[in-house]
This record gives structure tokens, sequence and C-alpha cells, in this order.
DNA sequence: TATAGTTCTTAACTTAGGTTAATAAAAAGG
DNA sequence: CCTTTTTATTAACCTAAGTTAAGAACTATA
């Protein structure tokens, strides 16, 4: 968090002190959509999905890699239902902040509301640029520009996951794929 | 404004004097892409248009209807370049509020910076639901979703801007209406 | 270890939407 | 007013991706 607006050494330990370490196993669920997010988390190691129910389907949303905040935003901050579930996607080791902690973080360290409306402006901007993707990409563009992004994803992350993130059926990404090792396998 | 938070009658009409009452042709460029957004408009009467572009095409990312806000984001607070043009669909009739205007405002209307906030979070959810409106449905939903939300869109819209806000070509929605209009013939 | 569930691939078929182009109608501009 | 440009429709053709289904490979668990 110190990346993204200063703070003092006394700040950031104090900020660690409220905040509590977490493990979870593979595919628990952190955050249930519907209900009030009450906690953020910093993601230490491991990858979090956010996923939605709609209909009988569940699409992913986003995923979450290491290094990186996690929050349901905006139920988090305006005590509105989520219309996200946070999962493990692997086992992850986090930082969790609740609400009360939170507050009373802010009472002591001025720039914890700045930080907070930084880091919702970098969720804004990383749904701005998926749906500037989504209409300007084709799905084979949007993967391999994943794949670029995060080279370690394939191993980690399920086929069906990957796929329902980029918007396409896992038959799709599939297809996709054996499309590409064709191409790369022709360039030799 | 005040349907968001409330606010007193004097703190209104400051709020007012705070603002300046401005006309735009049809087609008038409001805010430009890539240059920073300092002001933030209420739409009194017109249409507006969030567009962006990319290589040679332009895209129309958002139509903003009368009774609404008007803001580049995250531009106009963070001072960042924007991602977008706000561009005048039809004659508008806006009020505007400039960055320093807004800035007096804070200090004197302490519910501002909740508004502001309140507002983003609107913008935050318009773009969310946006996405998982093109993940989940078809573009004739989400043409007929539209149109639903909109009745009068088209007489003021053009077909290849709606095309173009819903993520597809103009004659892919021409095809689209004709086959609507044909459906709604049989069910005579 | 056997059984059941999951994941991934591949094939066949269907459909929505992209591309190009031709045409008509409407709007804009001199 | 005539000419040029823009807008909308329609047709022909093509491609990406959805759907269904079958089979192989891997996982989980009783």
């Amino acid at each position: 968090m110190s990346k993204i607006a200063s703070l003092s050494e006394q700040e950031k330990f104090f900020l660690g002190s409220l905040h509590s370490r977490k493990q979870y196993k593979k595919k628990s669920v952190i955050d249930q959509q519907g209900t009030i997010s009450k906690s953020v988390y910093y993601l230490n190691k491991g990858i979090l999905s956010m996923e939605y129910q709609h209909g009988s389907k569940v699409f992913v949303r986003d995923f979450i890699f290491r290094d990186s905040p996690a929050l349901v935003y905006p139920s988090f901050y305006l005590a509105e239902p989520s219309r996200y579930s946070i999962k493990a996607v692997t086992d992850c080791d986090v930082w969790e902040l609740t609400k009360e902690n939170f507050e009373i973080g802010k009472r002591k360290i001025p720039n914890l509301e700045i930080i907070a409306f930084k880091i919702t402006n970098l969720f804004h901007q990383n749904i701005e640029k998926r749906f500037e993707s989504m209409i300007t990409k084709s799905a084979e563009d949007r993967y391999l520009e994943l794949v670029e992004n995060h080279p370690r994803i394939i191993q980690s992350i399920s086929l069906k996951m990957i796929a329902s993130y980029l918007g396409i059926t896992d038959v799709a990404l599939s297809r996709i794929r054996s499309r590409l090792s064709k191409r790369v396998a022709k360039s030799y």
C-alpha cells in the first residue's frame, strides 16, 4: 500500500497491526455474493477469483494475483449487498482488514482514505480496460493478452475458469489453444 | 444532487452559484480524450456521449441522458489524461462545475465529497452492469434492454452510434431491427 | 483400488455477427 | 437549387463462437 501513498514507519506498523493473517484452502469462499462485504484483503500468495452467479451459471469476473488488494467494491464502502463472491482459486495466504479496523485506521492514518480512493480508481480503470478489450478485441487476442501478463496462469487456473474470464466457453478456448499451438508448430 | 445526499437550502443555493450554465450545439466536443478533465457537468437537456478512439475507429462507451451527471472519471479527480471524450449527441443544455469551484464547494459543503463519492459509485455500478451484460446477453437482448430503458433513443441517436454502444456493427444492428419488426408483424 | 466426478480435447453442426458492396433515402453544404 | 456526404437497409459470403456429444486423461474419494 505504501507504494500508492506515502506512510511513515509508525503508520505502516500500525496499519500492519490492524490486519490479521489468514490462510484459505483452494476452492474456499472468502466473501459471498449477496452479502455485505465486511473486509478487504491483501493477497500475499496464491490466486483469488471474483465470481458472480447469473441464472444458473457462474461467471468469473476477475482474477486477483499475489501482492494485490482484493475488495468487493462498492459493497465494502457502501455496505450494500455485493455483486460478487471472492474465492480461492489456489491455496491462499492473505492479510485481512476488517471494516472496523479500517475505520480505526482512518482515524489515525490520514493517508488511508486517499489510499482507499486510489485503490478504487485502480479497480475502475481495470474494468474500463476489460470492457474496452471486450469490444475491440477477439477472444484469441484477449487470451494472448492475459497469458502475456500472467504466464503462469495456465499451470494454476483451469481452462474452464480462464474461458469464463474471457467471456467464452471452455470449448472455444480449447479450440483457440490448439489453433495457436498449430500456428507455433508451423513457424518452426 | 440533493437526491443523493441531503443538502440544506443554503447549500443548494451556494452549490448552484458555483455552476455556470452552458449550451452546446449537436456534435460539439465538450471534453477531449487525452486531456485532463477540468469540469463536471450536469445535463439539463439533450444527450451526451462518452467516446473513445481505438486505432482508427471511434467507439461509443456510454450515453448520458437528461437529469444526469456527466464526468470523465477518474480523470477529473486524479488529474490524469482522460480515456474518453464527451460530445453532444443532440443540442445540449448543461450546468458546468469547474475543478476550482468544486474545491471551493468542498470546503463549504461537507456533504459534497460524499455526493462525489456516491456518483463515482454509480458510474462504477453502471460499467459493471454493462460488462456483465456484454458477457451474459446477446446483442439483440442488449438492444431491447436499451430501448426499454430509453424508448426515445431511436428518434434522437443514429443507428451507427447505438450499434457502437452495443459493441456491434451498424449492419448487425440493422439486421436485428428488421428481425424484430418481422417478429412483431407476425404476432398480429 | 475401484468408482465417480471433473477436465480437456475434438468433431459435427448451427447461429450470430463481421465484411464488403450495392442501393435508396435523408441531411448537409455550397 | 443541385451536389456531396452521411445514414440506413439488404444481400452474399465468411468466420468465430455456441451447442451437443463422445472419449480420454486426470482427481478425488468411498
